[in-house]
DNA sequence: TTTGAAACCTTCAAATATTTTCGAACAAAG
DNA sequence: CTTTGTTCGAAAATATTTGAAGGTTTCAAA
């Protein structure tokens, strides 16, 4: 007997691959009432992970993306965790950071829950939910607008924002990275906000996994001379741990 | 016989691989009693490690988390989503609306999705989560200091900021409404932000329950007066209503 | 447009299972 | 010796599920 959580898992992920559910069909499949399954259906809706019709269901287009977005996820998942442990691990208590948008620095942020006494500015939509949970972590967020694409925040103010402030490390989720070029993104205005985060802090750290290497995007955002640390997984080729070692960047490579 | 910390690494690691876990089984299996289990798996809800489902426990994926939310005082929430579509029907295509923090508030923001060409300011995480997913919608956020307790930003800036944009509506959820002090509540920063909202806006609503009335906190946000259209449940008593319409207040009353 | 039957939905109270709370017992650490 | 953290059992509180009763909605025939 499944629980009601993982019932209603397993009643969104249906309606998700089969287009539609009707209310008699879930009782069926499921072994239990008809009532229940309303009662399911009805809390689904309200949460917004499916869409409630009459006699049964039809999926939220909202879920099919952010499914379809979590495939390419789960993919490369498992080395962002580590990469995440390991960047929560040169977190101090007592340090306030800044924490970029990302889905390799979300999995910092979640690391980061239980730390003590951590200050942390972040322009990230789902790492400020991740933070909201970190009872013993200040979280401050820069504002703008929501740009829904990368769920992450922009605009001028953000940066005026980051003047009032000293942090002691800036985390830094990356798009491309290239020996001669340094770092750098397609989207202008994190390339801006990004620039104004290590204008800021005393300490860059980089996150990113290995393939994002030799990958460079419009907008520089710092040279590597400007990095300091720079976690990735061990799959990076060695001509790079050369390059970046003469750079006196400190490297740290996880294992996949 | 293991630590506490290690019999929880275990059971995290036993529900990753088995998919689910009962309170009854891992009791059990560490030959300990349930309401320790429970403990540990409420601990480890906490800390996001896995999901606590009843008689058990799930990993912890984007969907469980989402399932597992907390649903709120059944009780107020049907009449917070009744007030949330009275108040989305206010809305019209096309306006720049500022939407502050709150469970009433967060309704009318899930009433929003599938509006087009709406603007969105609001200082409220789980708002700006509903509008996440809301794709005819540009949201602002205020930024500022994470409040954990209410899900909400605050700080200086975030009342600077309102100043360089106009907005048509602003929608106040409120603590305490009453007759002759007006709307109030019992937190500083929040009332601040609140009254700059005010002073931003050409019109005022204000959303609340009935149970609202005849409360005041210490800090007041604005007069009767100021006020242009209230929201509120039919249990609202006759002498508020007379009230409310000699200060020529739009008197919305959903049905309970 | 009205009407009536079928399908569907919501509400309710009861039965069951699970969880929370609380004080107390115990052990390890300081 | 006190403090801190863990564990426990039992009672009280809460969540889940359900069938039955009474409303709604739908749809097609009149």
């Amino acid at each position: 007997m499944l629980s009601t959580i993982e019932r209603r898992q397993e009643i969104v992920l249906l309606t998700e691959k089969k287009g539609n559910v009707s209310v008699k069909e879930l009782a069926e499949n499921f072994n239990i009432s008809t009532v229940t399954i309303r009662n399911d259906l009805n809390e689904l809706n309200r949460l917004g992970l499916l869409v409630r019709s009459r006699g049964g269901a039809v999926p939220s287009n909202r879920l099919t993306k952010e499914l379809s977005i979590k495939e390419k996820h789960t993919k490369n998942l498992k080395v962002k965790q580590k990469i995440g442990e390991a960047v929560a691990n040169l977190i101090d208590e007592g340090d306030a950071i800044i924490l970029d948008s990302g889905s390799t620095t979300e999995e910092v942020a979640h690391c980061l829950i239980g730390k003590k006494q951590l200050t942390v500015m972040t322009n990230g939509l789902n790492i400020a939910n991740q933070l909201a949970q970190a009872e013993g972590c200040d979280v401050f967020i820069t504002g703008g607008k929501l740009r829904k694409k990368s769920m992450s925040f922009y605009g001028a103010q953000a940066e005026e924002r980051l003047e009032y402030y000293n942090f002691n490390k800036v985390i830094l989720g990356v798009d491309g990275i290239d020996i001669n070029r340094g770092i750098s993104t397609h989207y202008e205005p994190e390339a801006n906000f990004n620039r104004a985060m290590c204008d800021n802090a005393e300490q860059i750290i980089v996150v990113t996994d290995s393939s994002k290497f030799g990958k460079r995007s419009l907008h520089a955002i710092v040279t590597l001379d400007q990095v300091d640390i720079l976690v990735t997984d061990n799959q990076l080729a060695k001509e790079y741990i050369d390059v970046l070692e003469s750079h006196n960047i400190e490297l740290h490579l996880v294992d996949v």
